[in-house]
DNA sequence: AATGGCAAAAGTGTATGCAATCCCGATCCC
DNA sequence: GGGATCGGGATTGCATACACTTTTGCCATT
């Protein structure tokens, strides 16, 4: 079986097939469709993709550095299972950057930018008038996506990275925490820091930014849980 | 030939040996013993310290996502060569989480940590009286290491780790753009800040280490130097 | 029946081989 | 003489083979 047969983005032509599993990947876990401590076995992923384990290999390694797989050595990888004190971090960490994101953002704002947040925040409606689990999933995708849009504005291409990374273990996190029944992720507070945005309030937007992630971390029941961590309260969830 | 034959760091006894060559290369990307644009051959460094290329690609893939090297498909691997834009971006991050940083540490501050503190300054004073290269590379690093001793003493491990790579990477952006004329970074600064973080005062913390951020910035010739790049001012520094 | 140990099986860590790509220099054509 | 073209050499990308570690299932012993 060749390469071309498998549904890969458009733009992944004849690229980096380690790239391209790793983001696969990555949106499993994201999406859940990964539980957290699921074994990624090198043989088991490789034969799904059909490369060998050496490229498989690869894309553990750089999810590994992101925080969204524990590598252990001699025993394999598995989808990380964050802790608690993990998630307050990576949200105390988002509290820190994103309001001064936004100040960057205000300055550096087009017009084309602000298209492309109203395209976000289309979509975001779109799926919230919709039910199913595959919606909630992508529901949590397009949430992210605004955050990073908000850091790709901003300019700074190393905290761009870093917030791709928080990003990535927010939806994670949400993905373990979350109680489902309120709404994962306020749209409407989107709209309103896309409006502060816009009239280059930038004390009002990082404001909502904070109370979004405030309320967003609130939505997650992050009691410490069962008692000690028998290996890890047995490496599953 | 066997393991246990190279005289690694003496904790490295049958650790993970990729790991060992990432911080060797670190190291000596951090102290400009390899110039940027330096070439990172897989043979080669195989061979420097007898492994396969397989762990030597698992090690530049880990210093790639650092940014400490840059990798090029089907070219292979070199040392990273900062632009001025990319040392902005570094110093830019460092100001936004450094005084965050201060702000936790205040809290959780333990005698202990202020040992280990004042350890490094008499470390830092301890080479500020010497002379030499060598001497200024050490200078730097502990210089870094007195800011990494502050991300861990916060308690985020998630910035922690942003810490780490923004420390090694300024550290090379003062290898690239520092004036050798000043001392590389104001010892005294760090004196007032762990002052400051003793007397509880977290306000002037976090204004002594924009300001310690700023001087060093200051210290840099980040002028766009030369013209245009033509295929990166031709991959050498 | 429970426990300890052993051996096979599974899986990861590393080395190596092969194909593809890129770089460089020589050659050829205009 | 300048520029494009075409090998040769070197180097990377990937797959596979082998060594070592961990796990697991079985059996003997208590």
């Amino acid at each position: 079986m060749k390469l071309a047969d498998y549904p890969f983005a458009p733009t992944d032509g004849a690229e980096d097939r380690a790239a391209a599993i790793r983001e696969h990947l990555r949106d499993a876990i994201i999406d859940r469709r990964l539980a957290p401590g699921t074994k990624l076995g090198e043989a088991e992923v490789g034969a799904l993709f059909d490369v060998s384990r050496t490229v498989v290999r690869s894309a553990l390694q750089m999810l590994s550095f992101e925080g969204l797989v524990r590598s252990e050595r001699n025993r394999g990888a598995f989808v990380a299972n964050p802790s608690p004190e993990e998630a307050r971090q990576v949200f105390d960490a988002r509290r820190l950057i994103e309001p001064a994101l936004a100040g960057s953002a205000v300055e550096r704002l087009r017009p084309l930018d602000i298209a492309e947040f109203r395209s976000l925040l289309e979509e975001e409606s779109r799926l919230m008038g919709e039910r199913g689990a595959s919606v909630r999933r992508a529901e949590i995708r397009a949430s992210g996506d605004f955050h990073l849009a908000l850091a790709r504005v901003a300019g700074n291409a190393v905290l761009e990275r870093f917030m791709e990374e928080l990003v990535a273990r927010s939806s994670l996190v949400i993905a373990l925490y979350g109680r489902t029944g309120a709404s994962s992720c306020g749209h409407a507070d989107h709209g309103s820091i896309l409006a502060a945005l816009e009239a280059r309030d930038v004390r009002s937007a990082g404001e909502l930014l904070v109370h979004h992630i405030d309320h967003i971390e609130s939505d997650l029941d992050l009691t410490p849980a069962h008692g000690l961590d028998l290996r890890a309260a047995l490496s599953r969830g």
